[in-house]
DNA sequence: CGGGTTACCTGACGGC
DNA sequence: TGCCGTCAGGTAACCC
């Protein structure tokens, strides 16, 4: 389900349940496997942990407490929810109750992940190791970063970007509106794409992230905020899901194909 | 190693 | 109404 605008509104929404000093009363699954079988250790693991802190990887949710960081990975379509009263409901897998409330994981394709690492291990936690730098933290993630890591290469523009060793938290979505806003067709490769192109890729994958952001998140079929709340960022597309539409710029119409299994759409005209 | 495809899993939707 | 094929925001295991 979520990109990175849709974890980091997920991962703001749990911060305003989870307070610094709340206490894990109690850590139940109600499976054994998500995309993976989850640590059988948690449960006892974290049973009295205090929350010290929320804080976002990627796509990934690390819950920092005193006895370990939880971390939750939403895959395509895992919520966090929270309630008063526990009432379950069909695919939920994870329930953490705390004293006054419990927040229920649920996950109909199971695609996500909830591990734990130590806090001074989180840098070689195993799905951390080689993921590429976060694009909003205006650091690593510059021109001359991404010109180089794609000179080693020629993969299609669109399967580049969307690669987390390069860049993290650019899915599906945001990638295609990202190289519509800078004018590239998702499919040319890296060795066609100029060094100016790659710049304006850049400041336009920033752009729709934090734009994104600001809308709460995209909701296309289910994402929910913690709170139950829809984003509306899916109003804003430009071409994304909108194929045989007229592009908003000039009125051409979008065009939709499969790259790495994944879809595509671009503007013919607007995109070269 | 790079590059491409497929699997993992459930549910929603469209066509017949 | 129901069945069947297709598709879905991600990641990682496989191929060649």
């Amino acid at each position: 389900m979520p990109e990175l605008p849709e974890v980091e509104t997920v991962k703001e929404g749990l911060k305003e349940i989870l307070s610094p000093g709340e206490v894990i009363c109690e850590i139940r699954f109600l499976r054994k496997d998500l995309r993976d079988e989850m640590p059988r250790e948690i449960p006892s693991l974290f049973k009295g942990a205090m929350i010290q802190r929320l804080e976002r990887r990627a796509k990934y949710i690390n819950i920092y407490t005193d006895k370990g960081v939880l971390i939750s990975h939403l895959g395509m379509t895992g919520t966090w929810r929270v309630l008063e009263e526990p009432e379950l409901r069909k695919n939920d897998h994870i329930v953490i109750r705390f004293r006054d409330f419990s927040l229920v994981y649920n996950d109909p394709r199971r695609f996500g992940i909830f591990e734990y690492a130590n806090e001074n291990e989180l840098g070689s936690y195993k799905r951390y190791k080689s993921l590429g730098p976060e694009p909003l933290d205006g650091k690593e993630f510059h021109l001359d970063y991404l010109w180089e890591k794609s000179r080693k290469r020629d993969v299609p523009i669109k399967n580049f970007i969307m690669d987390q060793k390069v860049v993290v938290g650019v899915g599906n979505i945001y990638a295609v509106e990202a190289l519509f806003l800078s004018g590239i067709r998702p499919t040319r490769r890296l060795s066609k794409v100029s060094k100016f192109e790659m710049s304006l890729l850049i400041k336009n994958i920033i752009k729709v992230l934090k734009a994104a952001i600001k809308s709460g998140g995209s909701t296309i079929s289910d994402f929910k905020q913690a709170g139950g709340e829809s984003g509306y960022f899916q109003h804003h597309f430009k071409v994304y899901d909108r194929e045989k539409e007229e592009c908003q710029v000039c009125g051409a119409v979008i065009k939709k194909l499969t790259q790495a299994g994944r879809s595509s759409f671009y503007c013919p005209s607007c995109q070269k």
